[in-house]
RNA sequence: GGGUCCGUAGCUCAGUCGGUUAGAGCGCACGCCUGAUAAGCGUGAGGUCCCUGGUUCGACUCCAGGCGGGCCCA
């Protein structure tokens, strides 16, 4: 029975597609209630792997079982098109690798690029949700790059700009040089790296003395940076005007800086001349490092709150076109902006020391002419995180900028608010990780200078400046030049550059060059995968907000926050009410899985050679889903072998016997089963409970190891006893019941494992559903749990503990289950039906089962002295006391002990009392029993045996080894054989003949040779050697 | 540097409200059973619960501070 799980999951899918069953498990809950999912759409630029399944498999599952309780749960499939990633891929697939040179290859045939590139993506993310029976609606997918997509954002965006809430500003923003565009705060977190740069202290030559001195001398000024191509652009120095600084004397020359970090910079040394207040500093002028500006304003100290006493010197070298806090305190204080950096990152001819060279390799050059000119006190390495462009590693630099931007910071409270009322698993997702970044809320960068993205539709007037919003289609075409072109042309760069709107004041309008931050596209989904407000309104209003939303750990600032926040700009309330957070997909050795790392793991040939079943138990059973995971194909394979294989044997089991008996479940058993049946449907109702409750609360690994407990009820403990009952010939009304009770426990099985494991589920639910029963188990409804017997499950549990003490105690005395034992004696007053005691007797292998036995009269005490409480206490009475405890009757001992504390008796004529602390009580079976006890409960086995068991134990091994012989031969179980023995054992086998012939299926048995034997084997019964020889004949 | 999560057996991970001897699966050793048989069961070995300190009658659990790792933010 060799199982391919790949092979017959494939003829799962199959059945699926002939028979539309997705479809029509939505078909028939279309007058249902909705539980809302919305798919956050995985970005069509790369292939699927492993880790991206963690959130998957939690999306799959939960609408799968919403559906099954009565949901109508639509799923419609999400494509994440647009981006620097996909124009990456492009430039990288066709060698290209500046903004120049897509311009001159031509805009138009690289954004047909980044389509096809976006296409191939997309199909291999459709054959892997296949094949791991991810069921989404892949047929009608939203997808971002679509006409009817953009021009949903642009009616999004013409909202925001009339709710006064869209503007253009200048700020600092982080910039990437090679990619040409700024980036918002989400991208730039995403590229932090530890990185080595030069640490550098310049000397500032003040050209005025800071306060009264009779020394003669320059004094300088001594700044810090740990980006020396900046200091070009260096206008001030900050100071904290609350801090006292140090006028200190080093190297025969003076130097200024904070007072607290003088010992850090020069050392104890150093001697401070004198303490001046940072206010007093403010205003002197110094000597330009590079006079880049001849304007009258720069070069001058200036006080700030952001000075650092932690590191550095408290003079902080400040460069507006380079630095958030810089630009804001250039525009304070009316700072010139020196730029001699050009968009690419490369000095201009502004500076001809370094012109033409990246900035970051321009640090040595200017350290070094620094240096030359005495402006360097000392340069050091400075290990720091640095922001690198997340996509082409490109450091990236801080850069004055015109850009768009949303401002969130005006609907802060209503996000805080929004947040409040969603349900987070794990809950410091929303209250820490999202919480804490609204709290410090920035508006939306919104704007890139790219090409492949949603268009920002925004047209100025080349003449008067004027500006317009479009926010549809229609208003497109009705202000445009062209109407024509307007009516037809494609929402994307280059075509809709194209277009030209007439301006009021009669000139023409033309869009501005910018595309969006991809996330705005994605975040819109709520709205934009229904082309709402232009379509399906009635859809959109029934699908708004979302039940239920699953993404991984790092879309907290991703998707999660721009779904809260274009849900709040645009309907005034959050969007998701339950949000499930998945940890991140580790490799075997604990780092992240990525593209990049070149560590990932490929679902489909795990799929293969494991089954989807196996990945998806593999991921949800083990752990909380919000933990990170160690991904293996070991775990894969391991979590098949332990559970889905274990599942599949008690079908197999059911199926094998059904079949031989030709049981027809639509006529199942009559009247009162037997205990174990009864046991069986309760503790299945039970698990229905269980299980239910869990999914419930979202607690997916509890549901998983509940019904990993109820599988191993079923197995090892149902199956297990119940094995004989399917053995008899016929169909007697104990079999029909077994049958019956294992039936609707496995169709009960088989509804519970659906949304978890679907093809399994389907498997078993194939072969055993009856014609009246739903064509597949994912168009069943989910189990109803029907009544449980409290009592019978807790007295269940009670036989089962006995069988374990008695397990034990056989094993303690070494004696195999194969051989009878005459009596079970059970300690206390343990009550159970006549039923569950033979159930105990059977399982165990004894006659009889006595309860309320007494322990102590099967083991004996041993007592023996504790001198080294002994010792002390008696002296010389020690010895002979000890001896006279050893000669004792360990029984009265004990007994006195218990009773008065003490055990009296006389030594050399003399009253001596022994104490507990002074006798050592170790408890021995008695000879002939075994006494096992654990916690309150315990059994005494009587292992002794007499003439009649050593025979029946005799008896059953023969018929073991001969059924095992059956095996070898390769024998079929219903075949009929001849068997024929000889040797020191064969009277035993004469006078039970009958009884052998019978279990072993043998028609004929006989004493002595057989001709033509189909197999033979030695057989030792203890110490009697003989053979058996077996052949088949006809049934 | 800040937020947050994690650190428990060789491996992957549970561990509820602070309470008796810290658990499971896999792996290992030994044994058993087998009319589910490329299965099944039992027993055992295996632990500095990351470290230090505190609170407490009692700490894997609570608090503080470290160390190591992940993610997010600067």
């Amino acid at each position: 029975m060799q199982e391919d799980p790949g092979a017959r999951e494939e003829k799962v899918l199959a059945f699926w597609e002939d028979n539309r069953v997705f479809q029509r498990s939505l078909e028939q809950r279309q007058d249902d209630p909705r539980f809302v999912f919305y798919e956050g759409p995985p970005t069509a630029n790369g292939r699927p792997h492993f880790g991206h399944l963690m959130p998957r498999v939690y999306k799959d599952i939960y609408p799968r079982y919403k559906t099954m309780c009565g949901f109508l749960v639509g799923r419609k499939a999400g494509w994440d098109c647009h981006g620097l990633p996909v124009e990456l891929e492009v430039e990288r697939r066709l060698g290209l690798s500046s903004k120049q040179e897509i311009e001159s290859y031509g805009m138009e045939r690289f954004i047909e690029e980044c389509k096809s590139s976006v296409q191939s993506y997309i199909s291999d993310w459709e054959a892997m949700l296949r094949r791991l029976g991810f069921w989404i609606d892949t047929d009608n997918p939203y997808v971002t790059y679509s006409d009817s997509y953009i021009e949903s954002l642009w009616w999004e965006l013409k909202k925001i700009h009339d709710d006064g809430l869209l503007y253009r500003g200048h700020k600092i923003l982080p910039y990437c040089p090679r990619c040409g565009t700024g980036l918002s705060s989400h991208e730039v977190a995403q590229g932090y790296a530890e990185v080595e740069d030069p640490s550098v202290y310049v000397r500032l030559r003040l050209s005025e003395e800071p306060a009264s001195s009779e020394e003669a001398g320059p004094v300088f000024l001594l700044a810090w940076t740990t980006t020396p191509w900046t200091l070009p652009a260096n206008v001030a120095a900050a100071v904290d005007p609350a801090a006292s600084y140090a006028l200190v004397r080093g190297e025969g020359e003076r130097l200024l800086l904070a007072a607290s970090r003088v010992e850090a910079v020069l050392g104890a040394e150093a001697e401070i001349l004198q303490e001046i207040p940072g206010r007093a500093l403010m205003g002197l002028r110094y000597d330009p490092l590079y006079a880049l500006t001849d304007d009258s304003r720069a070069y001058r100290v200036v006080g700030a709150d952001f000075v650092s006493m932690d590191e550095g010197t408290g003079v902080v070298h400040i460069a507006p076109a380079f630095g958030e806090e810089d630009y804001r305190l250039g525009q304070a204080e009316e700072l010139p902006l020196v730029q001699p950096v050009d968009r690419t990152g490369k000095f201009t001819e502004q500076l001809p020391l370094v012109q033409g060279k990246f900035v970051k390799d321009a640090d040595s050059r200017i350290v070094d002419d620094l240096s030359r000119r005495g402006l360097l006190l000392r340069e050091e390495k400075y290990r720091h995180d640095y922001p690198f462009c997340w996509r082409c590693d490109t450091p990236l630099l801080y850069y004055a900028m015109d850009s768009w931007f949303v401002a969130t910071t005006q609907v802060k409270e209503e996000l805080v608010a929004a947040n409040a009322d969603v349900n987070w698993y794990p809950e410091h997702v929303g209250r820490g990780r999202l919480g804490d970044f609204l709290g410090s809320l920035r508006d939306w960068a919104l704007s890139r200078d790219r090409y492949w993205g949603t268009p920002l539709p925004v047209w100025v007037c080349e003449v008067c400046g004027g500006q317009h919003v479009v926010g549809s289609r229609e208003e497109l075409v009705e202000h445009a030049r062209d109407q024509q072109l307007a009516g037809s042309v494609e929402l994307h760069r280059p075509y809709v550059d194209r277009v030209l709107l007439r301006c009021g004041c009669g000139g023409d309008m033309r869009r501005v060059p910018y595309v969006l931050d991809t996330w705005f596209d994605s975040g819109s989904m709520h709205t934009a995968q229904w082309h709402y407000p232009f379509e399906n309104r009635e859809e959109f209003a029934q699908s708004f907000p979302a039940d239920f939303i699953c993404e991984a750990l790092d879309q907290t600032r991703g998707w999660f926050y721009t779904l809260l926040a274009t849900s709040v700009l645009l309907h005034g309330q959050g969007c998701y009410r339950n949000v499930l957070v998945t940890g991140m997909g580790l490799d075997a050795a604990g780092q992240k899985m990525s593209k990049s790392r070149g560590n990932v793991l490929d679902p489909l040939p795990l799929a293969g050679r494991h089954g989807a079943d196996a990945i998806r138990w593999y991921l949800v059973s083990e752990t909380a889903p919000w933990t990170e995971r160690r991904l293996s194909e070991e775990g894969v394979a391991a979590a098949r072998f332990r559970f889905l294989d274990t599942v599949r044997h008690c079908h197999d089991f059911l199926v094998l016997y059904a079949g031989i008996d030709g049981f027809d479940s639509s006529r199942g058993a009559t009247g009162e089963r037997p205990a174990l049946d009864r046991w069986l449907l309760s503790r299945t109702a039970a698990e229905v409970e269980e299980m239910s409750q869990a999914m419930d609360g979202f607690k997916m690994v509890e549901a998983c190891r509940s019904v990993e407990r109820y599988v191993d009820d079923l197995s090892n403990w149902y199956v297990r006893l119940a094995r004989p009952r399917f053995w008899g010939q016929g169909m007697s009304e104990d079999k029909l019941s077994a049958y019956s009770t294992l039936y609707e426990a496995m169709k009960t099985l088989s509804a519970l494992l659906a949304p978890v494991t679907p093809f399994l589920a389907e498997s078993m639910w194939l072969s055993l559903r009856r014609s009246d029963d739903p064509p597949s188990v994912h168009l069943a409804p989910w189990p109803e749990a029907p009544q449980r017997d409290s009592e019978l499950e807790a007295q269940m549990q009670v036989a089962r503990e006995l069988v374990s003490l008695g397990l034990a105690a056989r094993n303690a005395a070494q004696v195999k289950v194969r051989q009878p034992l005459r009596t079970l004696h059970v300690s206390g007053r343990v009550s159970l039906p006549a039923e569950l005691w033979s159930l105990v007797c059977q399982e165990l292998n004894v006659k009889q089962v006595h309860p309320g036995a007494e322990l102590t009269s099967f083991r004996a005490p041993q007592v023996s002295p504790e001198f080294k409480n002994l010792g002390p206490r008696l002296g010389a009475l020690a010895k002979p006391a000890a001896e006279a405890l050893s000669s004792a009757d360990p029984r009265e001992v004990v007994c006195a002990l218990e009773r008065s504390g003490a055990w009296r008796l006389e030594v050399d004529g003399r009253q001596v009392e022994l104490r507990p602390e002074d006798v050592k009580v170790t408890w021995a079976s008695q000879p002939g029993y075994v006494v096992v006890e654990e916690s309150e409960r315990g059994v005494a086995l009587d292992v002794q045996l007499d003439e009649e068991l050593r025979t029946e134990g005799q008896l059953r091994e023969l018929v073991h080894r001969v059924q095992l012989a059956r095996k070898e031969a390769g024998f079929h179980v219903t075949d009929r054989i001849e068997l024929a023995h000889q040797g020191e054992w064969s009277a035993l086998a004469v006078e039970h003949a009958e009884r052998i012939a019978k279990e072993v299926l043998a028609i004929n048995m006989w004493e002595g040779p057989m001709e033509g034997a189909e197999h033979q084997v030695e057989i030792a019964l203890g110490e009697h050697q003989g053979t058996v020889a077996l052949r088949r004949v006809g049934e």
